[in-house]
DNA sequence: GTAGCGTGGTATACATAGTAAACATCCGGC
DNA sequence: GCCGGATGTTTACTATGTATACCACGCTAC
């Protein structure tokens, strides 16, 4: 409203646009983005999104079906900040045909930096993984990221079903544990019966495993749990790929 | 309220207790597992179990603090219902104690068990695995079970550290997996915009792995996703172990 | 120029959640 | 016979998504 009024007012040829952000579905998914990586996705909520434009939220339906699809957009984007680069260290943009020409030797460091990549990204917009296991991943950017690790495993020599397989397990793997987290993050140590936290009163004469291990827990970082499981996973994949 | 009336009514020495459910927490837990069940995990709202048992939502914290503590006691009881059994094949009750005594050389098919065995019963509360895996599993059961799949995993010849992670590995595994066949249940072919759904569509210019392997995430069915992804994760443990 | 129409934002309201606060009721013990 | 704790109710407030009706602007056709 009153958009003529204020265009005089700010006397400029494109209007105010380029002053106060205009109501489209491109800034729209901007501002919740923002949202969700400083309070995470939950927070993305109409309102809140809408508050950013000073405009009620019902404003919003004129440019995204409802907070389904805005949730959609906002991870597809996310997904297109995922850039796995090559292993080999050169800087180039990863293009699907080009990964295809790369030796495929290396496939397993491929699928390292595919998920270390998923990971670093997701890890931004907290809630989003969770979000991934739940909804599914669709979209462009989706699809894309799946061409990537597909074809990385496809260069270990699996056939076609274990590779749909394998593409299950190590995104699998990722989601749940940038999922982890997630949660573990801010609140370390506040809820005392939390699992990890009640580690400590764990009764050693009915779990002796876990009273021993229980330490691991504590002073194991995030960096390390994933790398290892990610390492476990590719050796049995290519132990699978090599004995076929 | 009226108890007293509907006593001399019902005439039984318990009162009307044994007809009309009274309000506890047991019962309140058993209502609220019985929603699960049957509508999933989501589904168990303050309102409607509440209405389940005739009386008003605000009823219901004279019993537990909050929804979140009614959810930890659902969760915790379902996994009441996890028996993981041994994997001789005899019937007998898993106790703490009686696990350790068994033999160590078959640590992966008792890992197997364990992965099974949570499948299963999470599988009969949708929504379960996708909730232990934003808040963490956490209660007496969730020791059991961890102290129950720590035991199997130190069979191997593992480490602690090694055997931490591996706890997680697995279970990450089991939860997300349960979690996405969650989802993928009801709904088959409804969206065409789902992740799978959209697999058809695939440019096979752009996508030419996604486009060849498209095929399989159609006929692969859960079982063998899941089974195939535990055997590799286990490979890799154990070529771990092996090695060290 | 003016009538009308489409685009886009507003106002209002409803449904579903959780839950706080004050009140009512009932029952057992003194 | 009354009192106090336990237990359920009432009312209401919050946050969330979203349906519906409305309205204001500005462009286009006459």
């Amino acid at each position: 409203m009153y958009t003529t009024l204020l265009r005089i007012i700010f006397n400029m040829p494109g209007g105010y646009d380029s002053v106060v952000k205009t109501l489209n579905q491109e800034a729209i998914v901007l501002v919740a983005l923002d949202i969700a990586r400083q309070k995470g996705l939950p927070a993305v909520t109409m309102r809140a999104v809408a508050g950013h434009f000073g405009v009620t939220a019902m404003a919003l339906y004129r440019h995204v079906a409802d907070r389904e699809e805005l949730a959609r957009l906002v991870v597809d984007r996310i997904g297109s900040h995922i850039r796995p680069a090559a292993p080999q260290g050169d800087a180039r943009e990863d293009d699907v045909a080009g990964d295809h020409t790369t030796d495929h030797a290396d496939w397993d460091d491929r699928a390292r930096a595919w998920a270390r990549a998923q990971r670093t990204v997701l890890r931004q917009y907290p809630g989003t993984a969770a979000w991934l296991i739940e909804n599914g991943p669709a979209g462009p950017q989706a699809y894309r990221l799946l061409e990537n690790l597909a074809a990385a495993l496809a260069g270990s020599g699996l056939d076609d079903a274990r590779t749909a397989r394998g593409t299950a397990l190590i995104m699998s793997w990722t989601f749940s544990r940038v999922a982890v987290e997630d949660r573990a993050g801010p609140p370390r140590g506040e809820r005392a019966d939390t699992f990890v936290g009640g580690l400590t009163t764990i009764d050693p004469e009915r779990h002796p495993v876990t009273a021993r291990i229980g330490q691991e827990f504590f002073t194991l970082d995030d960096e390390e749990i994933f790398e290892t499981g990610l390492n476990w996973i590719l050796a049995g994949l290519g132990a699978d790929a090599a004995a076929t």
